[in-house]
DNA sequence: AGAGGTATGTTATAATTTAACAGTCTGGTT
DNA sequence: AACCAGACTGTTAAATTATAACATACCTCT
């Protein structure tokens, strides 16, 4: 890793970190092609795929959007809960779930590697605005 | 519903049924597309939607494809476990782990709707292929 | 039959992701 | 220092996935 491409990862790594909500591979372009123009989609999945290795991101596989961890999780699995009405992502971690999910796929002898776990819903605010 | 849309989704099930492993939209297009031609992308996607509302096809959220349901869960969130050697998939049900999940989430007040549940690794086949 | 609404076909395009290759930097060796 | 091999990065182009937009066909109700 040279020092250009720790830059990008970090560049990257801060506009995700900027938004609250999940954001499209062609949307972080747009934030980042302003200053640097000639930013190419592969530049910013390469820094992506480093930072998702390393559990800086997360990519949500049912939006095709990514979003910066919001816990000390690195390396863990997470369980994020997206709000379709508002966008908002929250992030839960759970070793006992994973592991019970994990034990259910195992009973044919299925190895488990990478858990995927999203669930989609309203969050408390959009649930009940007013309060 | 019409006839015609009724025929499109047997026919996209009858594909899907017919492959062990899942299929892009676009492999899809290219079996039926042989007989009918001028077979276009909304169409399958269509068909793929109403098949995925019923529970007759599941969507494969972290591999942009589409399974038939294996089991008789219809209207129910499946665990998926993706074989990433073969492509295989089993699907499993758990009312339990999936309400585990729901109370994880909902400790925010977040309400759940639908559960993305996917796991990645290797199936008991790939992992031993001798036996 | 005719009007209004919904479903479908069709064209085109948007959005997401990756392949392929050229250029550049790095670190070790002479 | 100059050279080479290998890895990393930039750039172009294209593959893959999905949807917008509108035209046409069909169905239902009066």
């Amino acid at each position: 890793m040279s020092e250009r491409g720790k830059r990008m990862q970090a560049e990257v790594l801060a506009v995700l970190r900027s938004h609250r909500t999940p954001m499209s591979a062609y949307e972080m372009l747009g934030c980042l092609g302003e200053e640097n123009s000639r930013l190419a989609p592969p530049t910013i999945y390469r820094a992506l795929a480093a930072l998702t290795d390393r559990g800086s991101v997360h990519r949500l596989e049912s939006l095709n959007a990514f979003i910066a961890c919001q816990r000390d999780c690195h390396r863990q699995a997470s369980i994020l809960s997206v709000c379709d009405d508002c966008g908002g992502v929250e992030e839960n971690v759970s070793a006992d779930l994973l592991k019970r999910l994990s034990g259910l796929a195992a009973r044919s002898g299925f190895v488990p590697v990478r858990h995927v776990v999203e669930i989609h819903g309203q969050c408390a605010t959009c649930v009940s605005p007013s309060r």
